[in-house]
DNA sequence: GTGTTTGTTGACCGTCCGTTCATTAATGAG
DNA sequence: CTCATTAATGAACGGACGGTCAACAAACAC
């Protein structure tokens, strides 16, 4: 009852620790912004999970939105090098390599925090044009041109049909937005849970059906 | 720069009109949520669309939320006794049938005020428990059924290979709702713009490929 | 015309929250 | 130890906006 009074047995009020609030910071609202989005965002609760208080968050960051930019830099760009790593490697069967990129991706996409990443962005990018243009081009432009290489490669090596490769990309990513979508707005609400595995393979079957060049039937594929 | 002065002109300052303001109200809403989502949009906004003043609303209306729900039973539910017609009607190839729903979701889908639909429904139906539960049973579940049981007479009639057809129907309508987001949250703000058109086609192309029981080559489709 | 009803207004209230800044205290140098 | 520096605090500000309500005026009966 005496909040005013430092409790002398657990040290100084606070730390100063400029080096690693700012990591912190991004961390913290990471994951409040994922969970909340961002307008629903309160500056307090994002202090708040990072040890410390609203004021301080004005040390490191210009404005909130400043903050959300920072933190999507700080929590995506590690991610994008690994995918188009991948694709420069590999050697063989495209479809092995199509299939195993959009697993990962799944893996990622379909678990939390990142799950929560597709609804903060389609939700609210909008009423941010730096951070739209910032998003698309270095998180969706690097990852969809990423993939509709592989199909590209695929189509030279005969594996695939020729297609628009495009917008087959963009279609070989679509269920997994709306599984995470689903997962963030609908899931927690309704009895009908779909199951995210289920639905991946289901859809990952759809697609290598849909792109596969026809073989002759007989044939066997190894 | 008389403003409290009222011009006799123009007769009356205000009209009493009891019947046509909760649908004005409803359109009006419709719009402005559509277009800056349910957060974002001010209650004014909607009341000067709507041609009245913010009081007003709540002589029709408990609140914003109840609000939002009044304006998605008047916009949607119209539009979905059609689709289940539709299949309950038809006679034929399931192959036309599914790509006729999908065709005609797409246009719908694809252009506004419609297109903000999807942006509006994931960004923001999570906050609202009781309005995610409404418009997953009367919305979405009902699509689904219609598309799912498309897949199902298909796989009788030895159209579409057997298949988790839950889930399929799940894959098909995902790209159409990545393109509204799209639409919505990106497009605005860069340079690389899908046409949806294409869009659709090519995840129509690979839907079809995907799901079809596969032929004898050299045997004609007619 | 007069009076009554009630649809509509617009000023107002209370709350929320991003942002600011004077004050406080942790830290390190000497 | 003392002092200077500055990280951190938290009270306070201000604008936005959902919601309220007393006053107003349109409509209608007579």
């Amino acid at each position: 009852m005496i909040p005013e009074t430092h409790d002398p047995e657990s040290g100084p009020r606070w730390q100063r620790r400029k080096d690693a609030r700012p990591t912190e910071l991004l961390e913290a609202a990471f994951h409040e912004f994922v969970t909340r989005g961002f307008t629903a965002t309160r500056l307090e609760d994002i202090a708040k999970r990072a040890g410390c208080t609203k004021g301080t968050i004005f040390l490191y960051f210009e404005n909130k939105e400043e903050l959300f930019k920072e933190m999507v830099r700080h929590i995506l760009l590690p991610h994008l090098a690994e995918t188009e790593q991948r694709v420069e490697q590999h050697e063989g069967s495209m479809r092995d390599l199509l299939e195993t990129i959009l697993r990962t991706k799944f893996e990622r996409m379909s678990r939390p925090p990142f799950s929560g990443m597709p609804k903060l962005i389609f939700g609210e990018i909008a009423h941010f044009p730096d951070m739209a243009r910032f998003y698309h081009e270095e998180v969706i432009a690097r990852s969809h041109r990423a993939i509709a290489q592989v199909l590209e490669r695929g189509i030279e090596l005969g594996e695939f049909r020729p297609m628009d490769t495009s917008n087959v990309a963009r279609t070989a990513v679509a269920p997994l937005i709306l599984a995470s979508l689903w997962m963030h707005s609908f899931a927690p609400h309704t009895n009908e849970h779909i199951d995210p595995s289920a639905f991946f393979e289901a859809s990952l079957g759809v697609l290598l059906r849909g792109i596969t060049r026809d073989v002759v039937p007989g044939g066997s594929h190894e």
